[in-house]
DNA sequence: TTGAAAGCGCTACCAA
DNA sequence: TTGGTAGCGCTTTCAA
């Protein structure tokens, strides 16, 4: 790591107040009221353009920015979407959801912002969510509570949603259900021929809200079949993997799936260093569909995730705002395809 | 992408006022300056136990959170420092570098909130954020004038810091001057015997900022030598990089330096799928030194970055804070040096 | 040990 | 067309 020097600091220089919009009055001969109806552009009332002048002109001239927290105390509500960071490091995906959905809120005319609750957890996070009056909170991951729903709707949060592997009483939720992913997969493998499966199981902290249900979704779709399902925990390093390679031929598999294409392709990489034939001896299929996986030989099959689009996110958590109190809704939002390449 | 159906909502229901400070004092049957010493362990007042009860359990009954706009409109500053999140896409390594600096400042007891300013750009994004009247900004990447950081201050905030590739006027600056990528890169090709680099240009938009200064790095160690350098620009597709590969050979280049790791892989295997030979007829460097670049072979030779510590980032901005009007510093926070591997 | 009241910056109502 | 002013929820003197 680069280290930043610690320095003692100069003396205080002269710290000018914030200029408030009675400032700008005063530069500009009128009364607070007139300040605001011009920055505001209020419709209701006729302000003569000299007037109008004179107040820009003030505002620009102290540099006025109205202040948020008294607007939005006076105002009774705000427009703020606050999402919690996901405390996972999130992918590419991800990414590109939330840059969408971002935008789409944003043309909205909601604010978004994320807060980031390390240390916090469960419904203590909640609490300090809700000391900001959000009104609409976008939980992604698992971590809220129907007691944490409860304290956000109490202090005014007209739209509570989560983005995750389960509902939560209370609020409405963008399923997010894990298990079909290990699903489709398993049913791929399984058509394939394949009947001894692993499952990859990361061992890095805050994976297994995700790893649980896709390795039961293997289990559902081999359920009733000759086929069995092994769990194989394993790090996210290169000596992790060259170790579990090293026993490959003990545990005796045929498939296995990778959790996603990172650790599909840590693992594939060790078994084709360790000599086990891939798809031959053992087929292997991650997720996520990212573009190394093509990079890879032979190309990793992968299971391509469809997340909700922004869009269509955006307009859903505006309607709950402009209706609250409407039965809370449940959506199944992660489609799930195998894109079958040379791996499997 | 999965639809969300779009349907009408039920009948408004009963919404039930917020709780406020004065409700807990009502139905405790104290004043409201007592609920506020109460709850906030106010040291200077002696409260007597049984009141603090009474106080404790009415704010539990109606599920009292207080309204931080209202507190810190009151305190005259909030502890809140805000990040607006970057634009463009960001990779594992600033991921870990952000959630260490979020822990590290809540340890400090700020509050970390991340704004997504899509849309707005440079000086009118600068206004958004200091209407939230945010204690500390931390810009990552350009875009932050010296126009901008006046208002942010003039606005109350006490430490305005960028991060990234230039000064900027009266802020601090966290100096990642991507052109020591490209230096490291470059050195290490010329000390391999290459005379003929490629550097690789992303098309993809909002990463000029980082590949500019990575190619004029390359530029600078080749300077004074009888070496050349090729921009190569590149879409972040398969066809694009095989479209590259097919005239290779009519580039006669003998080195390239990839922009990244991903960028890199992506190139070199349609390399090699054309039949060039790596490191043989050409060498590739890539950067970031992603784990997925020890996975293909040759494995990739890469310059690892280091980012400063989020620590040590948190204490600065609380330095800062602390100490606001001191003269700006700049630090240099980009560590870069070359990982050899088998590609070069 | 507790209460009354001022005031942070802003907007919206009502009066002039 | 403009100004006076109440009050959003909170903390913090000052007085009792």
């Amino acid at each position: 790591m680069v280290q930043i020097p610690k320095q003692p600091g100069r003396a205080a220089p002269v710290r000018r107040p914030v200029p408030t919009s009675a400032d700008v009055a005063r530069l500009a001969g009128v009364s607070r009221a007139t300040v605001s109806y011009v920055l505001n552009n209020a419709s209701a009332v006729r302000i003569s353009e000299p007037t109008r002048r004179r107040v820009r002109e003030a505002a620009e001239e102290l540099g006025y920015v109205p202040h948020a927290a008294a607007r939005s105390l006076r105002a009774g509500h705000s427009r703020m979407v606050l999402m919690p960071a996901p405390a996972v490091p999130v992918g590419p995906l991800y990414h590109q959801f939330f840059a969408e959905l971002q935008s789409a809120l944003g043309r909205l005319d909601y604010t978004v912002v994320q807060y980031g609750s390390v240390g916090l957890r469960g419904d203590e996070a909640a609490r300090a969510w809700a000391e900001l009056r959000p009104v609409a909170v976008l939980v992604p991951g698992s971590g809220l509570g129907p007691e944490g729903v409860a304290v956000l709707k109490r202090s005014g949060a007209r739209a509570v949603l989560t983005l995750g592997p389960e509902r939560v009483d209370g609020a409405h939720a963008l399923l997010m259900d894990h298990d079909r992913v290990g699903h489709c997969a398993g049913v791929h493998l399984l058509a394939g021929g394949r009947r001894r499966v692993g499952v990859v199981m990361p061992e890095e902290n805050g994976l297994e809200i995700f790893s649980r249900p896709r390795l039961e979704g293997v289990r559902r779709a081999l359920r009733g079949t000759s086929a069995t399902v092994t769990e194989l925990p394993l790090a996210y390093e290169e000596e992790a993997a060259a170790r579990l390679a090293a026993r490959w031929g003990s545990l005796g598999l045929d498939a296995v799936f990778g959790y996603n294409d990172e650790y599909a392709m840590l693992l594939m990489r060790a078994l084709q260093d360790e000599g086990v034939a891939v798809p031959e001896q053992t087929a292997v299929v991650g997720a996520d569909d990212l573009m190394l996986g093509r990079l890879l030989r032979p190309r990793l099959s992968t299971v391509h995730l469809d997340l909700p689009s922004g869009r269509d996110l955006a307009e859903l958590v505006d309607r709950v705002v402009r209706e609250p109190g409407a039965e809370p809704e449940t959506h199944e939002v992660l489609g799930a395809r195998v894109v079958h390449r040379a791996s499997s």
